[in-house]
Parts: C-alpha cells; structure tokens; sequence
DNA sequence: GAGTGGTCTAGACCACCAA
DNA sequence: TGGTGGTCTAGACCACTCT
C-alpha cells in the first residue's frame, strides 16, 4: 500500500475517533510533513483522499476543517454499488437466494444493440431471476449479458454471485456503470413474484455496467416494491465553482 | 486558471474531437510533457481529470487507452444536480415558473431537527412550491431551510431562484449533498397539482444539501410524476479493485 | 528487457485569508 | 504581514505489462 494511503487511513481514524474533532482545524500540512517524515505533496495526496470523501475541506489560506461528523456518516452506498446483491448485504444476518426464472439465448433487438453496442448477431443471455432476501421476494431482475464477453454462463453461476464468475474467473475488471432511477407502475411479473398490487409504484434501476476498456457489459433493470428500497448517493462539491 | 486545467482542456477536446480516436493509446506521459514543456506531476494532473470523467483510464505498464465515447457521453446530470432547476433546464426553449403554494416560518418537529441538525427552538422555513415547465405542472417541491442561515428568504426569491439568492447574495457556498431516491404513492396535493391519478406513482427525491462548512442547509422532497422524469448516475471505478 | 504509468522527494513560488 | 494551502519542477525509483 502507497505512503498516501497508509497516512489517509491514519487520519481517517483521528477524524473518526473524533482526536481531531469535528469544527476544528487540521494540523497544517507542514507539521503533517514533520509527523510522517515525508513530503508535503504525499501529504496533499492523502488529505484529498478524504476530502474526496467529504470529510474534510481546504480552503487556501485558511486551512483544512473537520466537516461535521453527520454530513457524511450517512448510510450510502446502494446507488453506487454494483457488486451485486450478493455483496451488498452480507455480513449482518441476511440470507440471499435467488430463484432463476428465465435463463435463455436469444438475438438483441435494436434496443438492447444500442445499449450493449453490439450487433444484431451477437447474441446475448437473457436472465430474469428473483432475489430473495431472508425468505421474502425483494428484488425482480431482468439482465442481458453479451455472450461473447460473458462466456460460458450457467444456471450455477445464475444461483450464487454472476459478478465473482466474471471478476474472478473470466478475470474481466470493472470500469464504471451508468444508472438511471424511475418509478414504474407494477406489471405482472411485479404482481405475480415480489406480491405487488396493482397499484403499488415501483420503484427500477436501469443500469450499464462498463469493463475497463468501456465495452458494455451488462444491461438490466432491477425492479423493487416501492416500500422495501431507496438509493442513495452522496456527493461532495469539487473544486470551484 | 492552472496549467493542469489547460492542459486537461486541450486533451479533453482532441478526444471529443476524436483527434485521440477511441481505443487507442494517448501519447505516453513523458511525450506530453515535451509537447506542453511542464513537468510529468503536471501531466497526470491533468490526465486524472479526464479520467475522473471516465474518458481515459490508465494502467501501469500499458499505457493510457481513450474509452469509447458512448461511455461517457450520455445524457447526464439530473441525480448530481442541485444548483436548482432554473438552472437546470435553461438554454433551451424551456419556460419554467414557479407558484408559491405554502411561505411559512415554523418550529421544526423532531424529524426536521435531526435532518437539519438544528435544536427545536430554531425555526424554519418551510416552503411548498409548484415548478411549472412550459406551462405544465413538473415537479412538487417540498422544503425547508434554516431561518439562521437562509436568512430574510421573500417570496421574490421564491418566485426567481433561490439558489442564486443563497450564493450570490447571501455569499454561501456548497459542499455537497445527500440523496435518496424513492417510489411513493401519489399523495393529496400530487394529485391536486401535478394532474396525478391515485394509482400514478410519484418519483421522490429526498435531498439535503450542505455548505462546505458541513452545515446543513436545505432539507427537501421534490415529488414527479413517474412519466416524466429520471434520475441518471454516472459512476466510474477509482482505483484498483 | 524496454517501455509504461504510479509514487515520492525537496525544494520553490504564488494566491488567498486572517489579524 | 505571516501563515495557510495550491501549484509546479526536475529529478528518482519502482511495479507493472507486453513480447
């Protein structure tokens, strides 16, 4: 690990062991030099690691605060996660399944062609699976995979993690995602296997999931019932403005 | 403006202009510091801006590649935007107005106080407001502000941006905001004012938004009709992993 | 092994803020 | 005016990828 971030992580503590408390000054970034015996841009490398975190704000001649403990202690994180479900609530005691109910091979329409830039004869799989969460239906996913990135999919991978298979296995690393939120009415499928009235919102996240190289990867819509999910995102200001 | 930020500048346009073309390799570090007659820190500088953007991604002992354009280049910005809608939608054709629906000073409720971290004995003002888009009902604005902070807010600022009053005014700056995106049944006043049926769901967007001294300064529910709008995200990966 | 980007140094100058 | 953070330099070493 790289001096900055083994120092990032040192001050990370201070600030939320409250040594430095929240309202407060930072030492400047000449005694930081001294503390940690390196040189001060290593040290403006770690300071803007937490400022990117929202912890923290310089001004120039003014020195560096201590946001307040509450701005970005928030729970976050479903909006700009991409791990997969699977990832995403473990480690409490939460139980994930998933039932698969569509696993299929088809030719994309020029809807999913666009999405995935592909051509009409690439094929790509079709899976529509049910994530359930400690014994209760609570996400319905409709996902398109191009098959000649995401090779050799089976109904195995489909029933534990799909996205330890092709980071782990296929050894392809993620780039980025694109999402985009709405709110739906419920169809059928809603109604039939995440126990939606007909009347209840929906709420979907469409997403592009990117490899490094910016080839799309995957496409899906992620449908919840309105009353057991939201996203959430932080953002920290950058820069002027 | 910094020599990285030019720098950033010009590469960024010979990208867009596909000087750079897509999937290839840019000129390694140490050409564009002869080119630009900086130093290779200057360099990365600015290459980590385009790369923040998602438009380059380097790795080491590869080299930095340009990612395809249509990664990058969508329709963004609604989800990261809160310099109001004013701002927002302008430029085009569109015409928006707001109408005033609730102006009002009150006490805020347990709720208020922990969202706004503020005691019980600050008031607020707590607005409703109508957001009209060419002429048609948009969005149903629910907010409240921290009258020691927002102060002397009239209703002429309602009626023109608020933000700009906030800024330009009031001298405040943003540090960042905390979002959360729901689906909810559509309420009275949805149905009252944006033309919503009983079964419509409504996109709510739950924000608040802080100055860059970590105080809060806008709690607010923005409510939509699910059929016309999204919220979009671009999120590109930092760092390993 | 040659070439790449990532990190780091020890200085320097400057813009900005506060007293 | 003195202290702060922002930028920048001209080197250096290292980790990594490619072939």
């Amino acid at each position: 690990m790289a001096k900055y971030q083994e120092i990032a992580k040192v001050l990370r503590e201070r600030i939320e062991t409250e040594f430095y408390p929240p309202n407060t000054l930072m030492p400047n970034q000449v005694d930081l030099v001294e503390e940690f015996g390196v040189s001060r841009m290593t040290i403006k490398k770690s300071l803007s690691l937490l400022a990117l975190d929202g912890m923290i704000y310089s001004r120039r001649g003014a020195g560096t605060k201590i946001v307040n403990r509450k701005l970005w202690d928030r729970e976050t994180s479903p909006a700009t996660e991409y791990q997969g479900l699977t990832h995403h609530v473990r480690g409490t005691d939460n139980k994930v399944e998933s039932e698969s109910l569509i696993f299929e091979l088809e030719f994309p329409d020029e809807f999913m062609q666009e999405k995935l830039l592909i051509g009409p004869d690439q094929p790509v799989f079709k899976i529509i699976r049910l994530r359930i969460l400690n014994d209760k239906p609570f996400i319905l996913e409709h996902t398109w995979f191009p098959a000649h990135i995401v090779v050799k999919l089976n109904e195995d991978h489909i029933k534990s993690s799909i996205y330890d298979y092709i980071k782990n296995e296929l050894g392809l690393k993620f780039g980025g995602a694109f999402r985009s939120i709405q709110a739906r009415k419920a169809d059928s499928w809603d109604m039939k296997y995440l126990n939606a009235e007909a009347t209840d919102p929906i709420l979907e996240v469409e997403q592009i999931i990117y490899l490094k190289d910016g080839r799309p990867m995957e496409y899906s819509r992620a449908r919840n019932r309105f009353d057991v999910r939201s996203y959430t995102a932080l953002q920290v200001q950058k820069e002027e403005q």
